[in-house]
DNA sequence: GTCTATAGGCTGATAGAC
DNA sequence: GTCTATCAGCCTATAGAC
C-alpha cells in the first residue's frame, strides 16, 4: 500500500490509482479525494482492531493472560491490516496532520485499554505496579517497530548486509510476551 | 525539523529555508540540494551516536549492565538528536528510499552491537539466552516509538484527550531498563 | 556567498464526453 | 459510473545579478 510505504505526501493519487488498476479520477469520485481515501482506509483498520480487541472485555480472565492475548491480537492485526502500523506511526511523528478528527478517540481507547488490564492485575496481583502510559509505548512501540520496519529490514536481509533469517511474526509476538510475563511479574 | 515532522516528501525546501532563516538557493548551494541536506543531517547525528556507543566497547563491563547504559545512551540521544529516530523510522518504513548508502553501515552496526551485549550476558550467565533480532526490535523499536510519537501524544495531552502528564524522558529509561532487567535476567 | 526570478516538471482535482 | 483532457498551483533546482 503507498500511503503505507511512502506517507501522505509521497503517495500520489495518480500512483494509487494506478496500482489499484482504477482511473484516477475515480477515487475523487467514490472517496471524496485523497484524503477522504485515506481516512477510510484507517476507519476500516481501526474498526477491525476494535472489534478484535473487544474480546477482553470480560473481568473473568486473569490480567496477565489479558496482557498476552492483548499481544497476540495486535500481532494479528499487523499481519492482517499491515497498513495500520505505518500509517499510525507516521501520524504519530508529524502530530496527526493527516488524521481526521473521527479518528483519534480510537488511539485513546486503544491506550485504556492497556491501562484497564496493567489496574486489573495491580488489584489481582498478578502484575506488578507499572506506569501504564510508559507500559503502554513499550509493548505497541515494540509492536509497531517490529512490523512497520518490515520494508528496510527485508532489503537488508535481502542484500546480505545482515546475516539473519526474515524474522516470523508470531515468533517476535511470543518473545514478546514471554519478555511482557517475566518482567511485569508481581514478584521476581 | 521539518523531515522529522513532515517526512522527505512532506518538508519542501522552501519552509525549510524559511524556519533556517535562509534563503532557499543557499540550500542547493551548501548541500547540492534537497538530498543532499538530508543525507548530511543522517551522517551527523549517527556519527554523534556511535561515538556514544563506543562506550560499550570493553569487555570489563557486565552484560547487563551494558545492556542498561545501551538504553540510557539511546534515551540521551533521542533527547539530543530527536530527528533521528523519526527521520530512521520513516526510512525503515519506506526500505530506505531516500537512505543513502553510506548510511546503511551504521544501521548494521547498532545490530551487532545488541547481538554483543546478548552473547555476552549468555557466556557470562547473566542474561537468559534470547533472539538476538527479536530482542533488537524490542529494545530499538520502545525507543524510538517512545520519542518519535511525542508530536501526537503531546497534542493529546494539550488537548486532554487523554489525562496523563507529559511523560518524562529519564522515567521512560529507567522503565525500559527495570523490564528488560527482570525480563531477560538468567533465572526468573 | 547571497539573493531574486524563473524554468520545467509534477500534483490533486474536476469538467465534460460517453 | 467511468474515462480523457486539462487547469491552476506547487515543487525543486538553477541561471545570473550583485
Amino acid at each position: 500500500m503507498l500511503f503505507s510505504e511512502m506517507g501522505f505526501d509521497g503517495a500520489t493519487v495518480d500512483a494509487i490509482a494506478r496500482r489499484a488498476g482504477v482511473n484516477k479520477a475515480m477515487i475523487s469520485y467514490h472517496f471524496a479525494g485523497k484524503h477522504g481515501l485515506y481516512t477510510a482506509i484507517l476507519t476500516r483498520d481501526f474498526e477491525w482492531a476494535q472489534e478484535r480487541l473487544s474480546e477482553l472485555d470480560t473481568g473473568i480472565i486473569r490480567a496477565d493472560t489479558k496482557l498476552a492475548r492483548f499481544v497476540a491480537i495486535f500481532g494479528d492485526l499487523h499481519v492482517r491490516h499491515p497498513h495500520l502500523s505505518t500509517m499510525m506511526l507516521r501520524e504519530a511523528m508529524s502530530g496527526g496532520r493527516h488524521l481526521d478528527a473521527i479518528l483519534v478517540p480510537h488511539i485513546r481507547r486503544i491506550f485504556e485499554r492497556v491501562q484497564a488490564i496493567l489496574a486489573q492485575g495491580e488489584r489481582e496481583g498478578t502484575l506488578r505496579r507499572v506506569d501504564p502510559l510508559m507500559t503502554h509505548h513499550i509493548v505497541l512501540g515494540s509492536l509497531a517497530f517490529f512490523f512497520a520496519a518490515r520494508p528496510l529490514r527485508d532489503r537488508m536481509i535481502a542484500e546480505g548486509i545482515v546475516a539473519v533469517e526474515p524474522p516470523d511474526p508470531a515468533r517476535f509476538v511470543s518473545t514478546l510476551q514471554e519478555l511482557l510475563a517475566r518482567g511485569l511479574a508481581k514478584e521476581s
